[in-house]
DNA sequence: AGATCGGATTAGACAGAGTCCAAAATTCAA
DNA sequence: TTGAATTTTGGACTCTGTCTAATCCGATCT
């Protein structure tokens, strides 16, 4: 998966720290776990996950710690919010345009390159709104 | 509990009883209820807007049953879930293919019909699923 | 270095949506 | 009418996520 906000420096600590100074975000011990956790490759963790992922090594990121950051991810354009589960957001690290396949049996969760797919026909949008994002979710499960 | 003298045209309650019947279900008060606030008019309501709506005259269905229900009629085709928002699950009496429009800041569901909407260049489906459903969800919100 | 101070982190209480359970109520075929 | 099977129910419970006030940094200044 192409991830815009990666190019192609590598994961480490430092490049990841310059990302996050250049999305205006100060870059603390538990955020750049966070990131690195969330850049280190492709899938769409909940924030449970990240949670459990940053904290394998040693505890030291909290619960709060997570959400918060998400929240300022988010506002600041690092990550995309995915709502395709009843349950619980899940998060994407590629925030170029793309759509997703979900297995609705294994939660499993599948970039679609936005390239190449066409949307036509779509009646105009109510009056005064405004397009914040057209999102296409094709629904999977195990085939006979 | 059951209410002998409700004042509701006995028409509508018998055909959505009918309804219930052609599905395989058991048409009881409580889901004839739940079905009539379904299907009274054009909307995405959620099962705390479906809870209230059915209690507005007496307190006659619980919350468990609510629930129980929606579950049942979604097993048997008579709704869909809508899942568009981080914090609960809206429902669709309308379950032929259409899409939707959803106004982030005041949580409005438009249907957008399917008929004229086409996509095309998606990928194929990875090996062995087969397809659920798609759903276009186009986030609005209020312009310039 | 040591002091300062504002932003970041944290534990844990809290909230809302949804599930589960065992008891009570009801349906409906016999 | 009867009673076995199905449905309903209050309320406890789980889960995801939010909030808050205390604490902890860590960059800057002397
Ligand atoms: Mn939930
Ligand atoms: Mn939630
Ligand atoms: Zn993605
Ligand atoms: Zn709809």
């Amino acid at each position: 998966m192409y991830h815009a906000n990666m190019a192609l420096e590598p994961n480490t600590r430092e490049s990841v720290a310059q990302m996050l100074r250049a999305h205006g975000i100060t870059p603390t011990h538990q955020r750049i776990e966070i990131a690195l956790v969330l850049f280190e490759r492709c899938w769409h963790p909940s924030a449970d996950q990240i949670l459990t992922a940053v904290n394998v090594r040693y505890a030291e990121t909290s619960k709060a710690t997570v959400y918060n950051t998400l929240k300022l991810f988010l506002d600041k354009g690092l990550v995309r919010e995915l709502i395709v589960d009843p349950n619980k957001v899940f998060y994407d690290s590629n925030t170029s345009a793309h759509h997703h396949f979900y297995d609705m049996s294994s939660g499993e969760i599948t970039d679609i390159p936005a390239e190449g797919v066409r949307i036509d026909g779509l009646p105009p949008l109510p009056a005064g709104m405004v397009t914040a994002g057209v999102d296409i979710i094709v629904r999977t499960r195990p085939g006979i």
